[in-house]
RNA sequence: GGGCGCUUAGCUCAGCUGGCUAGAGCACCUCCCUUACAAGGAGGGGGUCGGGGGUUCGAGUCCCUCAGCGCCCACCA
């Protein structure tokens, strides 16, 4: 638990500043382990939170600063509120981004036949080109990894520390860590043994440029210009029939033609064949409802593969496989042995080796000479799918690969994880229809193999066979003590290194998993599943993820299968979804659009707090633009802050302050004015409550602001006459009330502006604020007795006339007036009557006068030496 | 094609379960160097709440419909 924070000196600084006040308070905060988790705290009393763990691989940038400080101001409501909050921070560094940037930064790539070179030292000067990249071992470039993340991660805390993220840094993970490797590579294995993950040779979706599989949850559909091409097929009969095809280069994949069922053009043709144009080959004709009518010719082209739904017409219709695409996105250079006339063979060399684009090309003139090509191109944009980090179509590839069951394929599984949806509270509600929509338009499990290499190895073996064939069938795994494990540097139980790669022995599986395979796991990484008992029975399962609403699919998704599978309920009980920052064009602002702003400079500029402010402004869930000027607002209203405290605390006995103030106010609150305000402060904390119970902070900020102005504009300018006088029992009262809401504005602001508020908590309060009772509004009405809360409303109502008189009048605020004259009901004039004396001390007013009238309120101000100024 | 969200002052947005003359900040105009605050403060102008229907004593707020914008998803031959 906290321990006091160091005695501040306890003296209001002439001139307050926030300059230098993040380096000051932040210190304090960490030596005095303000934040830290109390792991004392049973669950009912922890607040657990599943911090979204920032790619290490880029920079960190506002859309961070943004959604980070909006988790933050909910943290520190929840800490005043007394719960032991439970807010650790991730670094999300394994995966494909931080190979990249590896890659990138020293000019190197990994290549795993290059041997491992302890000696090796990255180029000083990174090539220019990749190609000029140089190669290095598989260990030397996780060693480069782990060099290059391990100094990002501490830049990243750097800054997070200066916004005034109250993170408890002791419980800090990171996605490559043995930690997470461990949670990571024992989840898999019990998903192995309950049959939720298995391995399969199936068609996956390929990227070819990181030479991978990727998964659904990585698809991005790319507008990319195409054209339909016209061919025809011959029947055995003479006849022809035609086909539009996108993609004419995989004609040499094509199995079969497909129309609809009900389509009467091709009724006739089902069950009979057809031969490829060019190639020859004898392909059937069949029916299937997935075939539109409307499209082309109505009937299509089935390749292995072209698209998803020549997957699914390749299964339904157990059609064989006839994939000439490789790994790296080329035609094999052999012929395919399905080509049994020269002349086909030669027709394939003439593009074997190509990449789809310029076997296209080629193809196109084969079938032009051949006559097969009808009319010309009609060209079209149509979407074609991309990995989101890939820049080259993605293409559908035969292999061996790893899935985790997600209901893609289970109907009854995917209806269950709808129902997951149910046991958490979503913020703001309608975000869980995102979620069951994606759950529910689901077409296959989950792919997590990649065959890349800095990330968590699939921890498995296969049994060769006596011809050294791997034997996929049985995998051989490690016991759960031997991880986190690396299979290609240990080996199975009851096997050693000399059985590696030899017929009878083992080879590790080659492949790691997917980085979301990892990071839907933080709740069990964070809360230490199986590694700490007694941690996770005390934050598990969490009570709040907070995320972007673009991850849904990936990270919020994967999270609740991981948990559904492993636990059987969901792994949070709220779900927090912020939106992005968008640029001034309305863009969402991303490091690949190269639109972003970077935090530190605004930091400096506007201080933590007023950045916090234009954070903590943007609703929940509601892209925001990114505006400074709601920055320099927020350092407006820290300065203000500074200034109101500074004044509220000049006066004798303001600062009697404690804490938390006991049952009783330092005096009793008798004035009218007074205690009307009060009343107002008290529904001020009501509502600040209900909102941030709901996870509703700009509510929490917005409501708390308003008061806050107002406060200052009026009843400060009412009160500070009686508060400056001698202390007689009034002026009691003003100062009591004073402290009371000042102590109450600071604690409310705590969650917003923890610097500035830390500032002016401790110029008349022991310990930090942030650690703080949260306000409550029982005790301030009880201090508030019978205060009627319409009496300030009148008393500013009545100033502000004043005031525009004397503004139309062109003279100074204090100038002093003869007279005002107050028309209205009764019911006016008496409250007016009962803050008359403050009125008079506030405008330097001689008299006030009253006119009872039915008509409508009133106010004649009449000033000394000057002309008599209407202004109702 | 399906789902979700948005459309309120020049700009960015609040307006929760329908209720007194529709709010804030910025910008703009005027004034004030008032001992908390001049990188301030006081005051002011500015909106037929996207269009059209409907429910209601009463709608920015509920229902229907149309339009525009954005996001997510979709089997994109």
């Amino acid at each position: 638990m906290a321990e006091p924070l160091p005695r501040p000196d306890r003296t209001i600084p002439e001139k307050p500043t926030l300059d230098g006040i993040e380096a000051r308070w932040s210190g304090r905060w960490t030596a005095a382990a303000t934040y830290d988790f109390d792991r004392t705290a049973t669950r009912d009393q922890v607040f657990s939170i599943d911090t979204p763990p920032p790619t290490v691989s880029g920079s960190l940038h506002v859309g961070h600063v943004f959604s980070y400080t909006q988790t933050d101001t909910i943290a520190r409501y929840r800490r005043m509120t007394g719960k032991s909050v439970f807010y650790p921070m991730g670094w999300d560094d394994n995966g494909v981004p931080t190979e990249r940037r590896v890659e990138n930064y020293y000019g190197v790539r990994c290549d795993a036949t290059v041997p491992y070179d302890a000696a090796f030292e990255a180029p000083a000067e990174p090539a220019k080109k990749r190609n000029d990249f140089v190669a290095i071992s598989r260990r030397n470039f996780i060693g480069l990894c782990e060099q290059l993340t391990h100094e990002d991660e501490q830049v990243f805390a750097d800054l997070w520390t200066y916004l005034g993220l109250s993170v408890d840094w002791s419980t800090m993970y990171t996605t490559i860590g043995d930690r997470a490797r461990r949670t990571s590579q024992r989840a898999f294995l019990r998903h192995l043994a309950s049959g939720n993950a298995y391995s399969a040779e199936a068609p996956c979706m390929w990227d070819v440029t990181f030479q991978m599989a990727v998964s659904q949850a990585e698809l991005e559909d790319h507008e990319e210009p195409g054209a339909y091409h016209d061919i025809t097929f011959a029947r055995p009969n003479g006849e022809t029939i035609m086909v539009s095809t996108t993609r004419p280069e995989l004609l040499v994949s094509c199995v079969a033609l497909v129309a609809h069922p009900d389509d009467e053009r091709y009724q006739p043709l089902f069950g009979t064949t057809v031969t490829t144009p060019v190639f020859g080959v004898e392909v059937p004709v069949l029916a299937h409802r997935l075939a539109d009518p409307e499209k082309g010719t109505g009937a299509a082209m089935i390749c292995t593969f072209g698209d998803t739904t020549d997957v699914t017409w390749w299964r339904e219709l157990n059609l064989p496989a006839r994939a000439v695409i490789g790994r790296d996105g080329r035609f094999g250079t052999e012929a395919p042995e399905w080509l049994d006339s020269d002349a086909a063979r030669e027709a394939y060399a003439t593009f074997a080796g190509k990449a789809a684009n310029g076997a296209r090309n080629v193809m196109v003139e084969l079938l032009r000479e051949s006559g097969n090509l009808i009319g010309e191109l009609r060209p079209i944009k149509h979407p074609v799918k991309f990995y989101e980090k890939g820049d080259k179509p993605l293409e559908i590839v035969q292999s061996r690969q790893w899935y985790i069951r997600n209901g893609g394929r289970d109907e009854a599984m995917r209806r269950r994880l709808v129902e997951r949806g149910n046991e958490v509270t979503w913020h703001p509600g309608y975000m869980q229809a995102r979620y069951s929509d994606w759950v529910s338009g689901l077409n296959g499990d989950w792919l997590v193999s990649r065959q890349r290499y800095f990330g968590v190895p699939i921890p498995v073996w296969h049994r060769l066979d006596a011809e050294g064939n791997p034997d996929y069938n049985a995998a051989l795994v490690p016991t759960e003590d031997m991880l986190p494990v690396d299979p290609q540097t240990e080996c199975p139980p009851g096997m050693d290194e000399s059985q590696r790669n030899q017929p009878g022995g083992f080879i590790a599986d080659p492949d790691i998993l997917d980085t979301w395979a990892t990071s839907s796991l933080t709740p069990q990484i964070a809360c230490g599943w199986e590694d700490d008992p007694d941690l996770f029975e005390r934050t598990f399962p969490m009570d709040m993820r907070p995320q972007g609403h673009d991850i849904i699919r990936t990270w919020l998704f994967s999270t609740m299968v991981r948990s559904d599978a492993l636990h059987g309920h969901a792994p949070w009980r709220n779900a927090s979804l912020a939106g992005w920052i968008l640029d001034p064009d309305r863009k969402k602002m991303s490091k690949s659009k190269g639109n972003v702003v970077t935090p530190r400079g605004l930091l400096e500029q506007y201080g933590s707090d007023g950045v916090r402010y234009w954070a903590a402004s943007g609703r929940p869930g509601v892209d925001t633009a990114f505006d400074e000027k709601e920055m320099k607002v927020g350092r407006r209203l820290s300065i203000k802050l500074l200034n109101a405290s500074k004044f509220a605390l000049s006066f004798e006995d303001s600062k009697l302050g404690t804490a938390a103030f006991g049952a009783a106010a330092p005096h009793a609150v008798t004035e009218p004015l007074d205690r009307a305000m009060l009343v107002g402060l008290a529904g001020l904390v009501d509502e600040a409550t209900t909102a941030f119970e709901g996870f509703d902070y700009a509510r929490a900020l917005e409501r708390t602001e308003g008061f806050f102005w107002s406060f200052c504009d009026d009843y400060l300018e009412l009160v500070k006459g009686r508060a400056y006088l001698p202390g007689d029992t009034a002026t009691m009262s003003a100062r009591a009330a004073l402290a009371i809401a000042l102590s109450t504005l600071q604690r409310l602001f705590a969650p917003f502006l923890p610097f500035a508020t830390e500032e002016v908590w401790s110029w008349w309060m022991e310990g930090s604020i942030h650690t703080a009772t949260w306000p409550d509004s029982a005790s301030i009405r009880e201090w508030a007795g019978d205060g009627d809360p319409a009496l300030l409303d009148v008393a500013a109502d009545v100033l502000r006339s004043v005031r525009r008189a004397k503004t139309e009048a062109k003279v100074s605020m204090k100038a002093e007036v003869e007279s005002i004259t107050i028309g209205g009901p009764a019911a006016r004039l008496a409250a007016v009557a009962r803050v008359a004396a403050d009125l008079r001390e506030a405008g330097n007013i001689a008299e006030v006068l009253m006119v009872e009238s039915a008509d409508s309120d009133t106010v004649v101000v009449v000033l000394a030496e000057v002309a008599p100024a209407d202004a109702d």
